[in-house]
DNA sequence: CCGCGGTGGG
DNA sequence: TTCACACAGTCCT
DNA sequence: GACTGTGTGTCTCCCACCGCGGGA
């Protein structure tokens, strides 16, 4: 398998970001090529036959915030004057030049003093106070002239030209067919370079890609849209209408529940409780179930609610989930008058304790203190330490070239980290890991990668909290037989049970002993996946407990 | 005048 | 800028 | 007791710079 991972370029360079968008287009072009029309690799080819300068300026413009610049802006030391470049790329259709300005896009170009110049030019007689905030200018020119017009027209005497950005929705998808997300972009590549970043080189071949249909990245595109849009307090009607038809890949179909899901607690919160139910209903997510039930609590008899709840129990298997439905389950059949089983629920070991809490200083540090001055060494870990031990342990499968699990070299884990198939693609890679624990060498593996993987990304691991002395720690005073349950526990569902762990693990170095602890400040309960994880340790006669803290009474 | 939040840049 | 956690306010029994 | 919304840190690099807004 030959590995491809793309060089980042010479920061030397000083035309060296081109040089990475050449390197993101062509990955993009070879690979996913034929997800691309006609019209989008012409375009990418007039790109490639522009002069050098212009090409080098538009992915200046690209990589920067927002599609509206000023051409003084624009300046750089290692391109010549941008006013020319621009008029190439205007020539082909990349950017165009003094571009129609709305009031608001007006204001995010101009700096305040040349704001309120505008206000002066459309009323010379009654101009604004100069103090006004930039704000209270914009809402005086929507007042005075509302309507979009080139800066020409707002301020012709500007001393600069605006420029829009025309290539944005096709740089939108490079950017999502390279990476499989929104969230990174072209700066991974100079952060890389520099060593900021550290990612594990994960031998890449070259039929591996984030998506296999255009209609898959067409979708994706779809929900960011509407799920930003929803996020701007767009009319829900107007998104509800737009809604995307059913996904073809499982991921993709739970982002499109994810983003119904979103919109059903907007219509919540805004009160319109039917159009809420309508999505919910149609939604086989865990979250939109529950909400559907809490809302059939609401608004329908108990008895059409205990029904649901039961029926729900049948299908859902997340703990988690399980457990806010059968509250549900149980409320709703105490109104229907139903009887049913009482609950087993197991009672938590918890311990009270009143300590003298200061203002500054959080309820976790105030136990720690305490526990100190019993001998006992204690850190505030929460997820922190398991899910990072956790990763060391499984790094070999975590990171193994599963086919469709990484496809470009910025990658902090596998795409499919969090979904159901995870552990069956590398159960045999798993099992060697877990083995390790029954026959002792989890130790030596453990050290040597937390030397040898230091400050590479991986989604589980917190290096700052992954210190040698906790490591050390947790290896000399947790048994193997510990670590192996709750690791276990955290395999069997990644996304949900890598939270909710208790927030200090102590060590007792006279007894060898340690312990988790949950702290609870007053005021604080726990939450149910906390219980969950502590329920679970019980189960496994694992040390741990919940530390109920009262204000000291002084006196 | 200065703290800040946002932005650009390697 | 998401995510996990804490915390405060509300309703209900 | 349970549900809900909000606040907080944040550890997706880290430094320099700029404009805004407010109060030293
Ligand atoms: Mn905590
Ligand atoms: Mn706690």
């Amino acid at each position: 398998m030959p590995n491809v991972i793309p060089a980042g370029a010479d920061l030397n360079d000083p035309l060296y970001y081109l040089s990475n968008a050449r390197t993101l287009i062509n990955w993009v072009r070879e690979r996913h090529g034929d997800l691309l029309t006609q019209t989008e690799l012409y375009r990418l080819d007039c790109f490639d036959s522009l002069p050098e300068q212009a090409q080098a300026l538009l992915i200046r413009m690209v990589m920067r915030r927002g599609e509206l610049f000023r051409s003084d802006q624009l300046q750089y030391a290692e391109l010549s004057a941008p006013l020319p470049l621009l008029r190439l790329l205007a020539d082909a259709g990349f950017v165009l030049l003094d571009p129609a300005l709305t009031v608001e896009e007006l204001a995010s170009l101009l700096c305040k003093s040349e704001l309120w110049q505008v206000c002066h030019r459309l009323n010379p007689d009654a101009p604004p106070s100069k103090q006004s905030r930039k704000h209270d200018l914009v809402t005086w020119i929507t007042q005075t002239d509302h309507g979009a017009r080139t800066l020409e027209d707002w301020l012709p005497d500007a001393g600069f030209d605006a420029v829009s950005l025309e290539v944005s929705p096709l740089m939108q998808r490079l950017q999502l067919m390279f990476f499989g997300n929104l969230h990174q972009d072209w700066s991974a590549f100079v952060v890389t370079e520099l060593g900021h970043q550290l990612y594990e080189p994960v031998p890449l071949d070259s039929a591996s890609r984030a998506f296999h249909q255009r209609s898959d990245v067409d979708l994706y595109l779809a929900l960011h849209t509407l799920q930003q849009r929803l996020e701007q307090g767009e009319p829900l009607n107007d998104i509800l209408t737009e809604l995307p038809a059913c996904g073809s890949t499982p991921w993709l179909e739970n982002r499109r529940r994810k983003l119904m899901f979103a919109l059903g607690q907007a219509f919540e919160r805004a009160g319109q409780l039917s159009q809420a139910r309508t999505l919910y209903a149609q939604n086989p997510h865990r979250e939109a179930r529950i909400r559907q039930l809490r809302l059939m609590e609401r608004m329908d008899l108990p008895e059409a609610t205990f029904e649901a709840a039961s029926a729900s129990l049948e299908a859902i298997q997340q703990p988690e989930a399980r457990l806010r439905i059968h509250r549900i389950r149980v409320r709703s059949a105490r109104k229907a008058g139903i009887s049913i089983e009482p609950p087993r629920q197991p009672v938590i070991s918890t311990h009270r304790l009143s300590l003298p809490l200061e203002a500054n200083e959080s309820v976790e540090q105030a136990v720690i203190a305490h526990l100190a001055t019993q001998g006992i060494q204690a850190f505030h870990v929460e997820n922190r330490l398991f899910t990072g031990l956790f990763a060391l342990l499984y790094w070999p499968a975590i990171f193994a070239p599963v086919p469709g699990a990484f496809f470009h070299p910025f990658q902090a884990g596998p795409a499919d980290l969090y979904r159901p198939e995870f552990q069956a693609s590398r159960q045999a890679l798993i099992d060697a890991c877990t083995a390790q624990l029954e026959t002792g060498g989890y130790r030596a593996t453990i050290l040597a990668r937390l030397a040898q993987k230091q400050n590479i990304r991986c989604h589980l691991i917190h290096w700052p909290s992954l210190t040698e002395e906790r490591v050390n720690a947790c290896l000399t005073l947790v048994p193997a037989e510990h670590l192996k349950q709750v690791f276990l526990h955290m395999m069997k569902d990644l996304r949900y049970h890598r939270r909710g762990l208790p927030d200090l693990i102590c060590f007792d170095w006279q007894a060898r002993r340690y312990q988790l602890i949950e702290v609870k400040g007053p005021g604080d309960r726990l939450q149910d996946h906390q219980r969950l994880w502590l329920e679970c340790f019980q189960a496994q006669g694992i040390p741990a407990s919940v530390y109920q803290i009262q204000h000291e009474q002084t006196e």
